[in-house]
DNA sequence: TCTGGGGTCCTAGGACCC
DNA sequence: TCTGGGGTCCTAGGACCC
């Protein structure tokens, strides 16, 4: 079914701005105003970047060593991504607008779509104003909001309030879908990337305008039906519904880039027990079994010099599971397959694949004894585990013995902040 | 020297069946 | 000599998102 019906609906889109460098600077006010960037996993490329930072222009995803004479000339002050301070900022974010909304739909770490057709009868761009200067007060982190009748026009918005800071962080497209389709560029479209960028301009068609006047039959041909529905929602017909629900995943990943090349298969198995302990635990909270494990390792791609290798397999569980020690078991079978000799591996990851729901599980009669023993077992396993490493004095990891000490292979973090708000060791002092 | 991680949806095309 | 056709299921890979 292509559109849904409705009722004149009205949706918003409340996005952070450079939401992991606002986090930095939000504890760090000093940084205010200086050019800040967030690097990726294992200090590799730029992911959030300041405004200053932008006008310098380091592009998104530029890695680090490209950009070293702009930190060290403009005195770049740079971060290696801290997660957990950026999910609880995230946290924080999305309770705030809980406040102000009957219905939000949380759609990424700093972005969340709102429902805001009962609130109608007050002046919206005044109450989401209200709204943004709230939440940079309580939390110091910036945000726009852009309202319109579709999700993909909310979204719209919302990017044109970003460009345009003199509106003060809001754009209501109400009413004014024209002026906003003529105004921005193709490629800011929620659902138009790289390649469909390129082939619409191909086909002189640069704003969202121009191509809301394209026949669906073309459309249809070309961007495919995610692409007509795209199309729709341009034209202020909605297909997306608001979402509240919590969807459960249908598959899930721990997967690392490497501090340094790993050769041997023994260092792999042993790191590949730290994976496994990850996806477990994240499946576990999940309340989820996975139907098939999947593996893959790959060399340096960026590596001229050597040649590249990537290779991945997946393998289905006998039954469907969550345990650290059938999860291992079989992922080990798969690495052993897709090893090969000589390779400097210099990233690996594990998947979990057709997740199911542990209350849905169809239970094979004589098999249920069994089942709910490892189950037992891998539960007491991981709260154990939990229990010795929440304690902080030692970490304690499933077979110890097997794991590969994390300072040979661990992913670097040389710019790393303080956890303010999630270590009492490291929440931040003020002077008086 | 140094290049992230975790997801979703869709489709083309192969395998297989009758 | 003529060498079907339609259906389903599965999977790899592409494109997108943050």
């Amino acid at each position: 079914m292509l559109s849904i019906p409705h009722k004149n609906k009205i949706f918003g889109l409340v996005d952070a701005n450079n939401f992991y460098a606002s986090c930095e600077i939000a504890f760090n006010p000093k940084l205010k105003s200086s050019p800040v960037v967030v690097l990726s996993n294992n200090d590799g490329c730029v992911i959030s970047r300041s405004p200053e930072a932008k006008q310098l222009g380091i592009k998104m995803g530029q890695p680090l060593f490209e950009i070293q004479d702009l930190v060290k000339k403009y005195n770049v002050k740079v971060f290696s991504s801290n997660f957990p301070l950026y999910a609880d900022m995230s946290y924080r974010f999305h309770e705030t607008l809980n406040l102000f909304f009957p219905k939000i739909e949380v759609y990424s770490v700093d972005e969340s779509f709102i429902d805001l057709t009962d609130l109608k009868k007050f002046d919206l761009t005044l109450y989401c104003t209200y709204v943004r200067n709230t939440i940079l007060q309580w939390l110091k982190i910036p945000s726009c909001i852009g309202i319109g009748k579709t999700k993909t026009l909310a979204k719209l918005a919302n990017k044109y309030a970003k460009l345009h800071p003199e509106l003060g962080g809001v754009y209501n497209s109400l009413g004014k879908e024209e002026e906003l389709l003529k105004n921005m560029p193709i490629e800011e479209v929620w659902g138009i990337g790289n390649k469909i960028s390129a082939f619409l301009k191909e086909k002189n068609i640069f704003t969202p305008y121009d191509l809301i006047q394209q026949n669906d039959y073309w459309i249809r041909k070309h961007l495919k039906i995610t692409g007509l529905r795209m199309v729709h929602e341009l034209r202020g017909i909605p297909c997306h519904e608001l979402e509240s629900y919590n969807p459960q995943k249908k598959n899930t990943v721990v997967s690392r880039s490497f501090g340094i090349a790993i050769t041997s298969i023994e260092d792999l198995e042993k790191i590949l027990m730290t994976f496994i302990e990850k996806l477990s635990e994240k499946l576990t909270k999940q309340k989820q079994y996975a139907t098939y494990i999947g593996v893959f390792i790959k060399s340096n791609p960026f590596n001229k010099k050597e040649p590249y290798y990537s290779n991945y397999q997946i393998k289905k569980l006998s039954t469907p599971s969550n345990s650290i020690r059938i999860l291992y078991h079989n992922a080990n079978i798969i690495l052993k397959n897709i090893y090969k000799q000589n390779i400097k591996y210099k990233k690996m990851g594990v998947m979990a694949l057709d997740l199911i729901s542990q209350s849905s599980l169809q239970r094979d009669l004589f098999d249920i004894n069994n089942y709910e023993k490892e189950e037992q077992r891998n539960e007491t396993i991981l709260k154990l585990m939990d229990y010795y490493n929440q304690s902080g004095k030692s970490k304690i990891q499933f077979a110890k013995n097997i794991q590969l000490p994390q300072n040979t292979w661990y992913p670097k973090q040389y710019h790393l902040s303080k956890r303010y708000t999630t270590d009492i060791n490291e929440i931040p002092i003020a002077y008086v």
